[in-house]
RNA sequence: GCGCCUGUAGCUCAGUAGGAUAGAGCAACUGCCUUCUAAGCAGUAGGCCGCUGGUUCGAGCCCAGCCAGGCGCGCCA
């Protein structure tokens, strides 16, 4: 929509430089916005004030120039000029109508793009070590990167999610060790002293049977996993369980000791050092980030001889880098912000540009109740785990209410919000306004009223009310959103369309009957209908949220 | 101390690439409505966009400095 009215503005400018109206200087891109006030026209453009010091000459008398030629096209209505040189063009009511008409043919297909061009994608996201149950703070990362991914996909990018498994190193060790202790409790009966920093959440108790379960079962031969290898299967069994349940399923499980396995992190250091970037320092081997941007250069082998973290972590992203994403986004909570400048070093360490790399920062959720916080043991394992709270609130709340704000914004998540069926619960206003649109379409066809595939768009015109032309007008706005929601990668952003786009329903329908006596009228608004419909159910699925039949 | 994020109406938050008189929902106040499903309508009120300076025709947005809150600054993962 707003691609046609640049190429109006665009041509009307060619006009003038050819008629030598304007001087055939640089051309300033185009700047087409969406007025925010009614009177301003549907669109507007500032290109005049940016041309007055090229030419010259006052904004008012440019923007005169350009107005006159744009006023031409036979799509606009009238075109004026405004305020210090601003030209706002209104369009013609059959513009909008055929808009519509568009919306209603594309029908699930609106709102996807070629922006992407198809080029490829990677988002990492998730990617919780595989020690403890999917909290809170995962889900929402899981909501926007899921939800992100659909968006990318929408707008024409090939993409893939991958989810990153911290099988190696002392975290899975710890937790192999925690479950073979709390096998060793339930076998003697006596309490066992647990270290620390061992996992202590009931969930280790649940592995630890299971084990005992399947291995220790009378009779049974045979090869036995070790304590660590059946723990973080077990482990991520359950978060891919809940993550299924959460409607995220990913291509790709990326497994860091499958990195150590393939040589892949000697192959990188190795490459490090051929790049000159790596030295020893106090019997540990370094990486010098800080020659990247980095505040400080980060120990890839401790002097022990173990690995750090970090040691795997150049290894996968230089796997990534190597299958030919052109973009790569890795999700992570805001408490890894510090991470960002050695991953950013190493990929340039390796040559590459890291402006491919795209980091977005999840801020925290603070769960509420009734405007109060709930509180949250943070020690011994005694956090809020997403299970709980989806099973709490339901999936589509859930996903709605993480999707709401901005990722890099604290999230005040309240529960009984989330689960109230009422209009202040942005989830069931909106779920409600595609429910509230199948009933009337149902109605309509108990009374015989059946929606035409094809009809006459000179039946449109029948909505000529200002509010269904203002619905129109944002329906037609829904591509450019999701382009935005992309191309910025912030999913909150289809969220508040739909919560606009249902708050300009549900008033309209409370004011207009759709079905009438009057057989055009009818049929009119009910392709209006339709077509909100459409939109919305086509929102909600890229934000992984059902849109009903009925409520 | 250094780095990142945040600061907009009573509350929760939007604010498009620097545009025109800064918006929405909830809460509040006044008056209505009860429907093709109740999740509504009309109106009112509410603001030093954290503070100060700068950049320019124009700043909530960009720059610098401060203030407040959160997070991060390991040969942890």
């Amino acid at each position: 929509m707003r691609a046609a009215v640049t190429e109006i503005v665009r041509s009307a400018l060619d006009k003038a430089v050819r008629e030598g109206a304007l001087k055939a200087g640089r051309l300033p891109d185009v700047i087409i916005e969406r007025p925010k006030k009614e009177g301003f026209g549907d669109f507007s453009t500032n290109a005049a004030m940016l041309l007055a010091p090229l030419e010259k000459r006052p904004p008012r008398d440019i923007a005169a120039v350009i107005a006159a030629g744009i006023a031409e096209d036979p799509l606009v209505e009238k075109c004026e000029v405004a305020g210090p040189g601003f030209i706002n063009i209104f369009l013609k009511n059959s513009f909008h109508l055929s808009m519509l008409g568009s919306i209603l043919k594309k029908a699930e297909r609106f709102g996807t793009t070629d922006a992407g061009r198809g080029r490829r994608v990677q988002i990492e996201f998730v990617s919780a070590n595989p020690t403890g149950p999917l909290h809170i703070g995962h889900g929402r990362g899981a909501a926007v990167g899921d939800s992100l991914a659909n968006i990318l996909k929408a707008a024409g990018f090939d993409v893939t999610r991958e989810y990153y498994i911290n099988d190696a190193g002392r975290q899975v060790y710890t937790l192999g060790e925690s479950v073979r202790l709390r096998i060793k409790e339930i076998e003697t009966g006596e309490p066992v002293e647990f270290p620390a920093d061992f996992y202590k959440g009931e969930y280790v108790k649940e592995i630890a049977r299971d084990y005992l379960d399947k291995y220790n079962a009378p009779g049974r031969a045979g090869a036995t996993p070790t304590f660590q290898e059946f723990a973080c299967s077990a482990m991520l069994d359950r978060i891919e369980k809940d993550l299924k349940d959460f409607r995220i399923e990913f291509d790709v499980w990326y497994s860091e000791k499958s990195l150590e396995e393939k040589g892949l992190v000697n192959d990188t250091i190795e490459e490090l050092r051929k790049r000159g970037c790596i030295y020893e320092s106090e019997g540990a081997l370094w990486f010098k980030s800080t020659e990247f941007g980095d505040d400080k250069d980060r120990v890839l082998i401790k002097a022990d001889g173990e690995r750090t973290y970090f040691a795997s972590d150049i290894a996968y992203h230089r796997e990534k880098v190597k299958k030919g994403f052109t973009t790569l986004v890795n999700v992570w909570g805001a408490d890894h912000h510090g991470y960002e400048g050695r991953i950013r070093a190493l990929l340039k360490a390796l040559g590459h540009d890291d402006s491919a790399l795209k980091i977005i920062f999840i801020q925290l959720v603070a769960l509420m109740r009734n405007g109060a916080p709930v509180p949250m043991g943070k020690r011994e394992g005694e956090f809020v785990t997403l299970r709980q709270v989806m099973d709490e609130v339901g999936v589509d709340a859930c996903r709605f209410f993480f999707l709401m704000r901005r990722s890099d914004a604290h999230l005040d998540f309240d529960l009984e919000l989330a689960k109230s069926q009422a209009p202040e619960n942005p989830v069931y206003y909106v779920q409600y306004c595609h429910a509230r649109i199948r009933s009337i379409i149902s109605f309509a066809a108990e009374k015989g009223v059946k929606i035409p595939d094809e009809f006459d768009p000179r039946l449109l015109e029948r909505l000529d009310q200002k509010e269904e032309t203002g619905i129109i007008k944002h329906l037609g706005s829904f591509e450019e959103v999701v382009e935005r929601a992309a191309l910025n990668m912030e999913p909150h952003r289809v969220a508040f369309y739909l919560t606009e786009l249902a708050g300009l329903f549900h008033p309209y329908y409370n004011r207009n009957r759709v079905v009438t006596d009057d057989a055009e009228l009818t049929i009119a608004r009910l392709l209006l209908c339709k077509a909100v419909g459409t939109v919305a159910a086509n929102g909600l699925r890229l934000l992984g949220v059902t849109a009903p039949e009925k409520m």
